[in-house]
DNA sequence: TGCTTTTATATGTCCTACATAACAGCTTAT
DNA sequence: ATAAGCTGTTATGTAGGACATATAAAAGCA
């Protein structure tokens, strides 16, 4: 039943929503890319797109308000708009507040950070040198022990942020930061926090003389309580 | 000169981009946070909001507009606004086009895939079913072999997509779909592909009878001619 | 009480007007 | 002749008013 509904949702999108704003911006999009611009290119003005389209100047800006908030056209005064490149992550990063998701997808993205983090190993193993390794040190050791929260996502950050950084792969960095805070939510929902057996000085040890392997397995181990609990709760049938 | 650069970027931000629109948006993401609304609350009117913040309606309506983009807020006539949950992946899939992303996010987006699939393996154990192996495997029997990249795609979104599915994680799913077109484009940009030792039909048999790094080694040689392309190009000082 | 009609209201769309920044072309001073 | 300054043009940015439309709530009716 569920999965004929998702088949339904992915066939038959809900007919016209009654917003002007969101046909334009979807026309807008295709014109672009049919026209094929790319970054730099000048488009038409503004009250040339709107009776073209035939709606009033004031819908277009709508549309055109929220294709300049992705980034994706620049505007200035008499110059006119260009095409520019956006920024990837904006509009999922000003959606991201743990309050405001449905508990589904809160899951799916604690899930989805346990998966970045697991994944990284290979890339890490390409990218890694001595001296971000040795940065990588001095950020474990420098680590503040406590069980104050703050200090635990602080440490959370510089050092998982750290990985992707060494990984050399900026979104995913940006990526993770954005998430680190939905899966703190996460984990002090359920209970307190508990730490894995492998902490971050053991990680940087391994990655000093480990295989590819041992770091996965201890990664695995750093952040298997949460492991644990998604075990508990993927066995039985949720929802 | 270039790590100049970005350190005047990261401590001189650009001052006021001059866009009333982008303040109000932020403003009322602000407010809703601070009178913490949950989804379904119902929010002010627009000329209350429009007079409050000292704007016209016109440009409040402009920042409405993004937050209804993202799925944040819902109005209907007379009814007024509500808050509500967004899509967090919709910002993102408005915005995934490989002509209009600069290189170095390209990149940093092929990666992003091949972390996924490499860290999905822990994931997928702790969920997977004997029905779901059988329904992947029907998936990897039936692929039609052929060198038309049509044919490939969609094999690659089929049977990885289902091994997302396994896993039981919608929005990575969705995550993964639109990250494969991304992916491909960066493949075909590079030269005619290889295909990797590993078949998909491999990989099935070593879910039915190999542990976890069993699968976590046949995807990455399933993948090996991706990590080949990147052990290259991390090596080598990228500009 | 239950159904229908009316009314009030908030959003959706359009229009006009003017402010503002930036470019282009001209003028002027050295 | 070149550089500096002035001026008009132009496209976007902002404001405010007007009306359409859908719909929740109230009033009227059986």
């Amino acid at each position: 039943m569920q999965l004929h509904e998702d088949d339904l949702k992915m066939h038959l999108e809900p007919i016209s929503s009654d917003r002007m704003a969101d046909v334009v911006e979807m026309r807008l999009r295709e014109y672009f890319k049919k026209k094929s611009f790319k970054p730099g290119d000048q488009l038409p003005k503004e009250i040339e797109l709107a009776t073209a389209l035939g709606v009033s100047r004031n819908v277009l800006r709508e549309a055109l308000s929220r294709l300049r908030m992705l980034g994706l056209v620049d505007t200035r005064k008499k110059r006119g708009m260009v095409l520019s490149m956006p920024d990837v992550l904006g509009g999922f990063q000003r959606v991201l507040d743990p309050l405001i998701m449905d508990d589904d997808t809160l899951q799916d993205l604690f899930e989805l950070r346990l998966v970045l983090e697991m994944g990284l190993a290979d890339i890490l193993f390409i990218s890694i040198t001595d001296k971000s390794l040795r940065e990588l040190e001095t950020i474990a050791k420098n680590e503040v022990k406590g069980d104050k929260p703050i200090f635990r996502i602080k440490n959370e950050i510089a050092f998982h942020g750290k990985l992707y950084e060494i990984a050399g792969n900026k979104t995913l960095k940006r990526f993770q930061g954005m998430l680190l805070p939905v899966f703190e939510y996460v984990v002090r929902l359920e209970k307190e926090f508990i730490s894995g057996k492998v902490t971050h000085r053991d990680l940087v040890e391994i990655l000093k003389s480990g295989t590819k392997d041992d770091f996965r397995e201890g990664m695995y181990e750093h952040l298997k309580p949460h492991f644990g609990r998604l075990e508990t709760l993927k066995k039985r049938p949720t929802s």
